[in-house]
DNA sequence: GTTAAATAGTTTGATATCAAACTAAAAGGA
DNA sequence: TCCTTTTAGTTTGATATCAAACTATTTAAC
């Protein structure tokens, strides 16, 4: 997201292309959507190669998000699944189709109510905890790389009170 | 993305159903990608019904990414919209086919290089000008509401030497 | 000058995402 | 108890996104 932004790239590729992309350079307070936005792909896109490193290439971001709840909350139902991870309840009915196919989590019936299933993770999917809790280790540190303690403290504080 | 959230949510939904989301009490750091996350749809959300208000639903946010590039920079190729708005060439495609449908931008060959296309604004993409700055500056001033000036050049600060 | 390699943009295929509509079941109201 | 409304999850259709392959053109190498 780049309209957001008003101070625009302002330099230009010359006939050498040695153009000059000042990554680290702070940019004015109306060019946060897109700073945060491209940060935040950047992550996603180490989370995918980590992915593919343990051979998990067949899942994205959001099947890794839906995972790990269960891992850490255990068995739920499709609604508390779509609250936890923000997304639509049809968006968790294709990912749970997906991480069933593969093998990782099963359907169960709510005895509670008919209309309910309750995923729950299969022994295979079990397995996977210690690999998707390396991962997010792993993000985490690359993306607080070099920022002192007191400083993302910092910044999640002021995080928090945006109050979109 | 949650899975980077190593505190989950823990509190939860009782019988009576009235768990309570503290929405605004800081995230530890490690909870940061989860948090930025959904800040950014949330900010895409407005500017989603800002773009219906306008009677420009047909638009999402790339759109008005690259709409925005070719106001405030004029025509360009298509290669240089693909790097200013971080999407795939093949996403800038499409994009553009979108936009060159609804009558807001326009192809034209580049007679120094007939591989390449110059995308620019019609007439009637130029009459967007106005409208795109404004919800700009309503999100900017939503997403930043409450926030002193020194604060957001702080976070922008720590923003900008996150490093991945 | 000719051929090989690289490039600009398009096309194809796959995927995650959501809105709307649907079915089946539960809850609410009279 | 019966009917209406709401809800859980699925299905359908549309869309933005990217990777890979493609065509046409430019650039590089010999």
């Amino acid at each position: 997201m780049i309209w957001l932004l008003f101070l625009l790239d302002s330099i230009d590729i010359s006939l050498t292309s040695n153009y000059i992309t000042e990554m680290n350079k702070p940019r004015p307070p109306d060019a946060v959507i897109s700073v945060m936005s491209k940060k935040l792909r950047s992550v996603y896109a180490l989370i995918r190669s980590e992915l593919e490193v343990r051979g998990l290439q067949a899942l994205d971001i959001s099947h890794g998000d839906l995972m790990f709840v269960l891992i850490h909350s255990g068995p739920q139902a499709m609604k508390e699944l779509s609250r936890r991870i923000d997304r639509d309840k049809s968006t968790v009915t294709s990912l749970v189709d997906k991480l069933e196919g593969l093998g990782f989590v099963k359907r169960s019936d709510d005895p509670a109510d008919r209309r309910a299933s309750i995923i729950g993770l299969t022994q295979k999917g079990e397995e996977l905890k210690h690999e998707f809790n390396k991962i997010s280790r792993i993000a985490l540190e690359r993306f607080w790389h070099g920022i002192p303690q007191h400083e993302r403290i910092t910044f999640m504080e002021i995080l928090s009170r945006i109050s979109i």
